[in-house]
RNA sequence: GGCGGAAUAGCUCAGUUGGCUAGAGCACACGGUUCAUACCCGUGGUGUCGCUGGUUCAAAUCCAGUUUCCGCUACCA
């Protein structure tokens, strides 16, 4: 009985609160890549994905829909897995949040934590920002905004249970740095460490009573467990832990997870918050997280006003699975963002895959088929030039192992293709077609086709980790020396043009007044609570001049302005530098709440607020009156 | 403001502990070839290695200062 050493590796849950973009697809193609290269090297492989579907965004979003939160997450959930395997990914299970034993098991968990003094209920008093599902302290936010997405907060009061993370901060700061490994890149251990760690950890809140779609806590109803403890748990529900010390063989033998690979912006919490729960439920922590870089439009970020967000399904139309993956997995690199673009795509498919590796195996099929009928042997004809291509073709699987273990998927590739370049090399080395008209030099032709046929298929077989169905492909063809009678075209050439033609007419360019014409633009924003006209008179508003304005030398965002109001002036502070220069806002009369509690900012006096709108993207607009008005004019 | 990272050929980037005329891919130009998807092979760069100093026999590589960009974080009525 062969014992294979175990593999576990774990992408994010993906939120169902939509329809995943290329980028949020690239993280299952690279997991789905690293599991099946550790396959090929003989391992006992479990490769788990899912979807992470409860919280109050949900919730709203069903309700807009006018279905339930279960219909709306199945319909997601669906959606996604869909892509998933149209990506032809190869995960072992795939975990929903909402299963009956995952959820069973959450319950179980907070109970576990709860008894044995990690969890303690208190109460949580701040903003709340529900599309990020956070609280924040009014001094964390952002012109009273969310710091994290930019849009409104509610101010909100709530009995909650907390988790005491600081009681296992040592005992995590020993651990990552006794393991080098455990954080990848190495850049985000020192984010962690110098941001979080080593200033104190703040107590984590990990329930919330402010709305029902999640877990509730099996003790205490009225909360529902709050996201992180949720979602991060599937890495154990998921295999068949149980609480209660009952796990599974499976979990016994799979855990602790040997990967976790997640976007780089939730490494905070699978760094931090997850290993200290393991530490509280007494588990081993998982053996390395690696936060990786993400995959962004060439022209700014993708977004969905601006129509340029680009899907999964929409590219393998216009290129097939096994390019979209390729591109992907290449154009990634190790620690830097990557940029995707029409333009790229077709590049990379007519230079990478359609003249490199398509025309390879298409010349090399055609040649067997026209000089030996389709079936060559070794004929042991050999020559010097053989050796080199010999020595490529070893030392290929050995360069690739060396990457992958780096986790360095986009080098592993680049080395499988430095073969199939050395293969066409080869060809204009030995000239098949000259060696064809000397009847004296058949057997060698023949070797150098079985030689060729050899080198192509080695690299085949290693392109299944990242090109499954084309590696079979390229096999079936070459069929170990029987090739197939007709070459099939492995890779289209496309021209740049017509596709960015085809591109324009499933994508029309959104107009430039979108702020005005298409529903595209419009911005629904959570609803506050209603308030009284006495709370609203409790707000005076007032047209300002501004007479001066400068930068606030210690921020990256503020400006400090000098505002007239009728016949005195105000200086006020606002987070907007980034959207005005000083020398605009000069001049500018705009709307200001003037009766709003001085503060300091950044050391700077603030006597006021400068009201602005926001659109889905951040972009601030000053409100100014659309008449003429003086200075201290009051707005009501 | 704090911590960290980056700056190298037109573009995307490699350059390990300082060491021979600084590399790869793409693009471009020319040459060769014709089995092949107008494809493949070869050849072609006087690049201020962000800037300024310093250490050294020797620096893209180390040190100090400086500029720009980026990440995390704090502040951001």
């Amino acid at each position: 009985m062969s014992e294979k050493q175990k593999y576990y590796i774990t992408t994010a849950i993906a939120y169902t609160s939509g329809k995943p973009h290329i980028g949020n697809t690239y993280e299952i193609v690279l997991a789905d890549a690293i599991a099946r290269y550790k396959r090929s090297q003989g391992y006992d492989v479990f490769f788990q994905t899912g979807t992470d579907e409860h919280g109050q965004k949900i919730e709203l979003k069903a309700q807009e829909a006018g279905i339930t939160p279960k219909e709306f997450v199945d319909n997601v959930s669906t959606e996604i897995k869909r892509i998933w395997d149209l990506m032809d990914t190869s995960y072992d299970k795939f975990i929903r949040t909402t299963d009956e034993d995952h959820e069973k098991q959450v319950q179980k968990i907070f109970k576990k934590l709860y008894d044995h003094g990690d969890i303690y209920k208190g109460y949580y008093e701040g903003m709340y920002c529900t599309p990020c599902e956070s609280f924040f302290t009014e001094s964390q936010l952002v012109d009273g905004k969310c710091p994290d997405c930019g849009r409104e907060v509610q101010p909100a009061k709530e009995e909650a249970y907390f988790f005491k993370m600081s009681k296992y901060a040592d005992r995590l700061i020993e651990h990552i740095n006794t393991h080098p490994e455990f954080i990848q890149p190495v850049s985000r251990k020192n984010e962690m460490m110098n941001n979080f760690l080593l200033p104190g950890l703040q107590d984590l809140c990990v329930s919330r009573t402010s709305f029902k779609w999640g877990i509730p806590v099996d003790f205490d109803p009225k909360h529902v467990t709050y996201m992180w403890l949720d979602a991060l748990t599937n890495y154990i529900t998921g295999i068949g832990y149980d609480a209660d010390g009952n796990s599974t063989a499976q979990f016994e033998k799979l855990w602790p997870a040997d990967l976790h690979l997640i976007g780089k912006d939730i490494i905070r919490f699978h760094t931090i918050y997850w290993p200290i729960f393991l530490m509280a439920l007494g588990l081993p922590l998982p053996k390395q997280v690696f936060g990786h870089p993400w995959l962004l439009q060439g022209d700014g970020k993708m977004s969905k006003s601006k129509g340029n967000v680009l899907y999964a399904d929409e590219l393998v139309d216009f290129f097939g699975v096994d390019a979209v993956r390729y591109f992907v997995l290449h154009e990634m690199p190790f620690e830097n963002d990557g940029v995707i673009t029409w333009e790229l795509m077709v590049e990379r498919l007519n230079s990478d895959l359609a003249n490199t590796l398509g025309n390879l195996v298409n010349r090399t099929v055609s040649m067997t088929n026209k000089y030996f009928g389709g079936t060559v042997t070794d004929k042991g004809a050999a020559e010097e030039v053989d050796a080199d291509l010999k020595a490529v073709i070893e030392n290929t699987s050995k360069a690739v192992e060396a990457k992958m273990n780096e986790l360095r998927v986009a080098d592993a590739i680049t080395e499988i293709f430095n073969l199939f370049k050395r293969c066409n090399k080869y060809i204009d080395e030995t000239m098949p077609w000259a060696l064809a008209k000397d009847e004296t030099k058949k057997d060698r032709l023949e070797t150098v086709l079985w030689n060729l046929i050899q080198g192509i298929s080695a690299g085949a077989v290693l392109l299944e980790s990242f090109m499954p169905s084309t590696s079979k492909k390229i096999l079936e063809q070459l069929g170990g020396g029987h090739v197939t009678e007709k070459p099939e075209i492995l890779f289209q050439r496309l021209d740049l043009e017509e596709v960015m033609k085809k591109v324009e007419e499933l994508h029309p360019p959104v107009k430039e007044d979108a702020a005005t014409g298409s529903d595209e633009a419009v911005i629904d924003i959570e609803p506050k609570e209603e308030i009284t006209f006495e709370q609203f008179g409790a707000m005076q508003f007032q047209v300002g001049e501004i007479i001066a304005c400068e930068e606030v030398k210690k921020s990256k965002k503020l400006l400090c302005s000098q505002v007239k109001i009728g016949s005195q002036v105000k200086q006020i502070v606002s987070g907007i530098k980034a959207h005005y220069t000083p020398e605009e806002m000069v001049g500018k009369k705009v709307m200001v709440l003037v009766n709003l509690k001085p503060a300091k900012l950044a050391g700077v006096l603030s006597e006021g607020m400068l009201l602005c709108a926001e659109d889905a993207e951040g972009n601030l607009s000053l409100m100014v009156p659309e008449k003429e008005m003086p200075a201290g004019a009051e707005i009501c």
